[in-house]
DNA sequence: ATTCTTGTTGCATC
DNA sequence: AGATGCAACAAGAA
């Protein structure tokens, strides 16, 4: 479920921790998101650290403690953050747990698995938060950058393209579609037929789409209204909230994909 | 019962 | 060497 803008909104439900000091770690070994991870180094190193500040970027988060050590969260394909009491309701999956001064709880619940957490304790940014390429609401995130990219990914549908996060950092399979949608490309146009008015477009649209989701989701999770395609791309019969005509649901590049043949026609994006 | 899933990675192949 | 495609991971939901 987790793309850029519910990271973000994962992110900020762990923010009633701000400020407090972790008084116990739980971290199921057994469960595949601790891999790596040794539950009595985190214990060691957490244990009475506060909670200094947090952020998100692309699909990752990083929680900064006191004493230089670092918590990263990848939410994985249905992994979520929760905060509660000390009465909370436990789930199954609450893999991952700081219990806080105060009472507080903080939670890592994740069903699957897929996601995982990580430790790293030492100077400034952990390595592997280094990594992370521009946002896309950066600067740094170019016409140029996004040309070169689908030139070099030039036998590959865009849609698969799109979900590359070396260079698309927080693009998941909805906002993929979310993006081609609104572009007008379809989605199995090879990225190497991209023309410089098509680049731009899409580079624009990539933008708008990552804004519009952070305003609406990241801050609290709100409906995104019905003239995006997210409302209408799961289900049966959905329409085209612009042609309304009936879309098309099918696999490319192996992920479920949701366009309206009507506006996204094979061959638009060589322009 | 069967097929699906909003993510990533490692490996085989081109 | 670099690009490409796909199975695997795990478990609930439809």
């Amino acid at each position: 479920m987790p793309e850029l803008a519910e990271v973000e909104y994962f992110r900020r439900r762990w923010d009633v921790g701000l400020g407090r000091k972790v008084s116990a770690v739980h971290l199921n070994a057994k469960a595949r998101i601790g891999r790596g991870v040794a539950p009595a180094t985190l214990t060691k190193a957490l244990a009475g650290a506060k909670l200094v500040e947090s952020f998100a970027a692309a699909k990752q988060m990083a929680f900064r403690f006191s004493g230089g050590s670092w918590l990263g969260v990848h939410l994985g394909m249905t992994g979520r953050l929760e905060a509660g009491d000390a009465d909370r309701e436990p789930t199954p999956y609450d893999h991952f747990k700081l219990l806080m001064t105060g009472g507080k709880e903080l939670v890592f619940v994740d069903p699957r698995q897929f996601g995982r957490v990580q430790f790293w304790q030492g100077e400034g940014v952990p390595p592997w938060w280094e990594k992370i390429p521009p946002a896309i609401l950066s600067p740094e995130f170019t016409v140029g950058v996004v040309e070169v990219f689908l030139r070099r990914r030039a036998r590959t549908a865009i849609k698969p393209v799109l979900l590359m996060q070396e260079r698309f950092p927080g693009i998941g399979n909805w906002m993929a579609d979310e993006v081609l949608w609104r572009a007008g490309f379809h989605p199995q146009a090879k990225a190497g037929s991209f023309g410089p008015k098509s680049v731009r477009k899409l580079h624009a649209t990539l933008r708008e789409v990552c804004a519009e989701a952070m305003d609406v989701i990241g801050k609290d999770w709100s409906d995104p209204p019905d003239t995006w395609l997210f409302n209408h791309r799961w289900k049966d019969g959905g329409r085209c909230p612009r042609s309304k005509k009936p879309l098309v649901r099918e696999d490319v590049g192996g992920r479920t994909t949701c366009w309206s043949p009507e506006r996204q026609v094979l061959g638009a994006e060589r322009r």
